[in-house]
DNA sequence: ACAAAATTTTTACGCGCGTAAAGAAATATG
DNA sequence: CATATTTCTTTACGCGCGTAAAAATTTTGT
């Protein structure tokens, strides 16, 4: 039940019975005051419903509690899912979360990125659209505000680096594959927007003659962040002119996975595992999704947990000034076995 | 180039020769000055990068350009679209959309609501999470801040509702269905999270009578928002029971009927309008995704644009005081064809 | 119980900007 | 050109809180 309507901190602290300055130093950190004082404190905050006005505290604040959530494309649910996670960690942690995304667009980026500087965030956690990215507003801003960089590596910006083991990813689904069936050519976008993709050709590469196969890279057209057409209509391409030299087809992503299952179906290709199916399609991301394609999409999955983990933890880390040389943490996936090969 | 660095509005209405209150104004309403006025401070502006303090601006206005947007998931890419949607309009009206998700859970609805509060914002377009939202918290949230419900309805709340014609959708779909096929049964969730569900199965009995069929709604259990693996778990008991009485499924929502599918896959039924095809299945939004599964969903599209356009600008009258009664504005959806139905 | 250490209170100023009021200057009207 | 109107400048205060410094109080250790 609150009593009467506090207005501010002032008013809070004489029905509190605690001063003004020490009920200050209190929302700013709770546990900086005596046990005593912070029930004290507390009790009234139940009782009145109190909180202080969140533009005057971080008006002189150098430093404020606020945590920007950067992502390419939040429409990809890949990325909604990791920034749920670590909105929550944020939250835990007592951190504001907000977030943004550059919905695919360079410009878009830089604008989050202005715009994130005014509210003058004690750190970021901001995964770069990649190779479309501005590099020279990006680095400025990892100079600025204390930012940890996932997903997509960008040379040495920001505090550090978190994302998955794309190397590991693709080296463990491509000996999977070649222990199971026909080793797999991979399918790629040819100008794809992020670097990950750059790794998971060469371990592609690696492996296969690692094996002693030869490897076979088909390469679609394709600008932008419409994964799923880009891979149909390079499948219908790439089927059409049979330009896969084996059954099995390793996609350097989910949502290209995706697309090329839909080819294969409009082709009226059967994709499978089963002994009435003609090719093998594997993935890789873990995407949301795969569970529910037609058929069920293998792939190595992202560890969002400890993706998500990982990158709040040593962003916190940093926030509370433990400073350290930047390291890249890569994670590794795990195998998911469906029915698509 | 940047000369000098601005500290304040003080240091920049200095340099650029205008009062600072004009400058204030400025900030608040660039057309509230006259042009030459405008011209100067926005070469001043360009010259010299400085922009006011978020946090100051807004600590004295009553009304902020703050605009939240609150949607139930931001993991599922309908609203992760919409929201897209409605960000860029807000950008383009001149305020600061801020992204919300209630992650499906009542209680960080409330948070949320909670949080946008003290951000003091000038209007809220708010999609709840329908059943389960809490009515009080919601109703005095309203009362308090100027709020646009859109997507799904809940009494008459807020300045207004945008969102589908659910009548219409599932009418229509419903008639395309019996004019080229065996008539659907409705398949949906038995306690669906979302209002909507309750209008297109009365849709769909109303049609169904209209047409002198017999409707036969099938209702499977689950909680939450996993909406696919209700429908697949669901799809595969109902499947199993033989509980279809005819050829063709529609779906109370896409990704129900993603579900389905992958079931239908599971048992080996083939779905489509083909001749070898032994069920039919539909969907109703128009699911981001509903083009990429195996066969293509035949659904009926909500109107992403022509929503989020009116929720916007029914929202920015109601905040330049434009009072008018609660009104509710459903849209028409667009009949998607595909290969599913 | 007493000194030392930790915490709180008191007092006071400043952050950057919104905004009100009164007068000066620029523009519009006839 | 004189007057009415709009816009701008000057001056001044306040918003709600952070924070610094010195004094008062409470807690801790022995």
């Amino acid at each position: 039940m609150s009593a009467k309507l506090i207005r501010n901190m002032e008013e809070f602290s004489a029905i509190s019975g605690i001063s003004r300055p020490t009920v200050s130093k209190y929302f700013n950190d709770p546990d900086s005051v005596r046990p005593s004082t912070r029930e004290k404190i507390e009790a009234a905050v139940e009782k009145y419903d109190y909180r202080p006005n969140i533009f005057a505290m971080n008006q002189n604040r150098k430093l404020t509690k606020n945590v920007g959530i950067v992502v390419p494309l939040l429409t990809d649910p890949y990325f909604a899912e990791i920034a749920r996670n670590l909105e929550q960690r944020c939250i835990d942690a007592g951190y504001r979360p907000t977030l943004f995304s550059a919905h695919g667009d360079p410009n878009l980026e830089v604008e989050v990125l202005d715009n994130l500087r005014s509210m003058k965030p004690a750190g970021v956690l901001l995964a770069p659209l990649g190779r479309a990215s501005r590099r020279d507003a990006l680095e400025k801003f990892c100079d600025d505000v204390p930012t940890l960089i996932f997903d997509s590596s960008v040379e040495e910006f920001g505090i550090a680096f978190v994302g998955s083991d794309n190397f590991q990813f693709t080296s463990h689904i491509t000996d999977y594959l070649c222990r199971t069936g026909e080793p797999p050519c991979f399918f790629e976008m040819k100008t794809p927007a992020n670097p990950n993709a750059h790794r998971r050709r060469q371990a592609y590469l690696t492996a296969m003659e690692s094996f002693g196969h030869t490897p076979q890279v088909i390469s679609v057209e394709g600008e932008g962040w419409s994964f799923e057409e880009i891979g149909r209509l390079g499948g219908h391409e790439a089927l059409s002119k049979k330009q896969f030299s084996t059954n099995t087809i390793l996609c350097s992503n989910d949502r290209l996975a995706i697309g090329l299952l839909t080819a294969c179906y409009e082709q009226g290709i059967k994709v499978g595992r089963g002994p009435d199916c003609t090719i093998r399609v594997a993935g890789q991301d873990g995407h949301p999704h795969s569970r529910y394609t037609c058929p069920p999409l293998t792939t190595i999955s992202h560890d969002y947990n400890a993706v998500s983990k990982h990158a709040a933890q040593a962003l916190f880390a940093a926030i509370d000034g433990h400073v350290e040389p930047w390291k890249s943490t890569r994670i590794e996936g795990k195998l998911v076995l469906r029915d698509s090969a």
